[in-house]
DNA sequence: GGATACCATACCGAAGTAGTAGAGATTGAT
DNA sequence: ATCAATCTCTACTACTTCGGTATGGTATCC
């Protein structure tokens, strides 16, 4: 279960293409700059992201990544596990240390606690996420206005 | 958030406490051993656990450790933090990756996330699961007393 | 053909995990 | 008083993971 800075990047990342959704591919270099994430490291998780079929990628100048679905297609416990692996707090969750296999009392709290992340990451999209991000950077872009004037 | 194995450890060695709560301090070399825990390592969580005020130790021979309140009122939740730290899913969690602070869309999902967590371990109570436990138990002798006959 | 982009793999330092080791302090029993 | 059982504390260690960086490709547009 634990969640480490690739679902937080991997998700920043993918809301931007989200926000940017049908106009064409965004290049890695431009989302790494617009949501500092390490240039090389957002490479990786991108390449992640592809290979479970999130983004597809076009090579070559004027190239990029854009989402293979529309945001509210896309939630975010796919984001998550494609970039951490199943969704499982513990090692145990039903597993079998020193035998206790079945007849452990703890046992059902992991499960249970699994549940209740999943649900949360099932039932929120992308769609969901971009725009809230795209009024925030509106609401920004706003305010540097005023502060120019 | 990451639930490592003193979580799982350390709630086993809680509930072994709470099945025998009333009777006694239990030395943590049973523990370990009914839970196959390594002693060592059990002793630090058990050293943790006393020190975050959820069991008492009595030193000496015939010494060991015991809640220091009913099952039914330690929560799973006070468990997991004693050992692993405060709750929190990533590290943004409304922090500031360069600056997004407040205007992140993704902190609000994290946030939602630590809550639903927060939610299964507050209202799970030692009790609940040692009663569970005791269950276990006497059905696994009744097995092996089948067993025998 | 060169600039721009993605792709793959390997590497690396720092931190965290899961213990282990050993010496010391305290208590109950004999 | 002594001994064994027990908790207490600190340090150590092998291993893995995390968060990147580096290098060298390959594809595509102009």
């Amino acid at each position: 279960m634990r969640l480490t800075a690739r679902s937080e990047y991997g998700l920043l990342a993918l809301i931007d293409l989200g926000v940017r959704y049908g106009d064409g591919p965004v290049s890695a270099r431009e989302v790494s700059e617009r949501q500092c994430i390490p240039a090389k490291f957002l490479e990786q998780l991108l390449g992640a992201l592809r290979k479970a079929g999130l983004v597809s990628a076009m090579r070559g100048a004027r190239g990029g990544f854009s989402l293979t679905r529309e945001p509210s297609r896309i939630t975010v416990l796919e984001v998550v596990e494609a970039l951490e692996g199943p969704l499982a707090p513990t090692s145990c969750d039903g597993g079998s240390l020193c035998g206790r296999s079945g007849a452990c009392a703890a046992a059902g709290v992991w499960a249970k606690a699994t549940d209740a992340l999943r649900d949360v990451f099932e039932t929120t999209t992308l769609a969901d996420l971009s725009v809230r991000q795209a009024r925030f950077d509106s609401d920004a872009a706003k305010g540097r206005e005023k502060e120019r004037a």
